[in-house]
DNA sequence: TGGAGTGTGTAGTATACACTACACAGCATG
DNA sequence: CATGCTGTGTAGTGTATACTACACACTCCA
């Protein structure tokens, strides 16, 4: 099984408060947005993951990469969603031929594309 | 704005309704499992789209690629987003990289997968 | 002319999602 | 010893999702 979302985000604040008071529960909720006591349940896997957006500003706050901290949270970024349903059939089709295709295939055809005259 | 789902739905219907008596809303309804009075007021945009299940069975029905009609409907399929969140960073980066790129050079890369020795 | 099939209107429901509001106990420190 | 901060427990809320159940009017045709 993944590491579950709420260990997760606990331990990279916790991490951060050794050098930083303002990662406290209540801090972090007011800066993110939310209620203590909604982040703490979160954080104890009490209750499901927040919203995309909440998300996205707690990877901020914890220095983590938005798609990762919201992959942990089942769910894909709306900018990627938007991306492949104004073309589904092009990337519905690339997507799942890249699915078994080992880490360094899919990171050339990352650089390929990137640097290449396509 | 894109054809909405409802009426793309109803035109399909209507079409094979013409050779295919089956194509009626009861009983394409009842083929998809759902109420037919439900079926009536997605075609005609009252109700949003269905789930994803449904979805797949309606576009099987009505000879529709899956990913499309869900991308009418503003889904993703479950399957490609299993296949993103098991590798978040890496397609996060690659579909953002493909945003831009004209149809061409994504179906490009699309063959070069396929055929290719990646 | 009545029985089958057509689509549709109204009303309601169960479940999940994404939270808030408030209270409370424990620790620390000035 | 009280003030302030720590995390957390309980209860409740508004909105969306994804439907069902039933009834009704109309048309076709045997």
């Amino acid at each position: 099984m993944p590491a579950s979302f709420g260990r997760y985000v606990r331990r990279r604040r916790e991490a951060l408060r050794q050098q930083d008071s303002a990662y406290s529960v209540r801090q972090l909720a007011q800066r993110i947005g939310v209620e203590p006591s909604y982040l703490s349940k979160v954080e104890r896997d009490e209750e499901a993951p927040p919203s995309e957006e909440k998300i996205v500003r707690l990877a901020g706050e914890l220095g983590e990469d938005p798609d990762v901290l919201l992959a942990m949270a089942g769910k894909v970024s709306s900018d990627l969603k938007r991306i492949i349903l104004a073309r589904p059939e092009l990337f519905s089709t690339l997507i799942r031929q890249l699915k078994d295709l080992p880490d360094r295939a899919v990171s050339r055809v990352v650089r390929e594309v990137r640097d290449g005259k396509w």
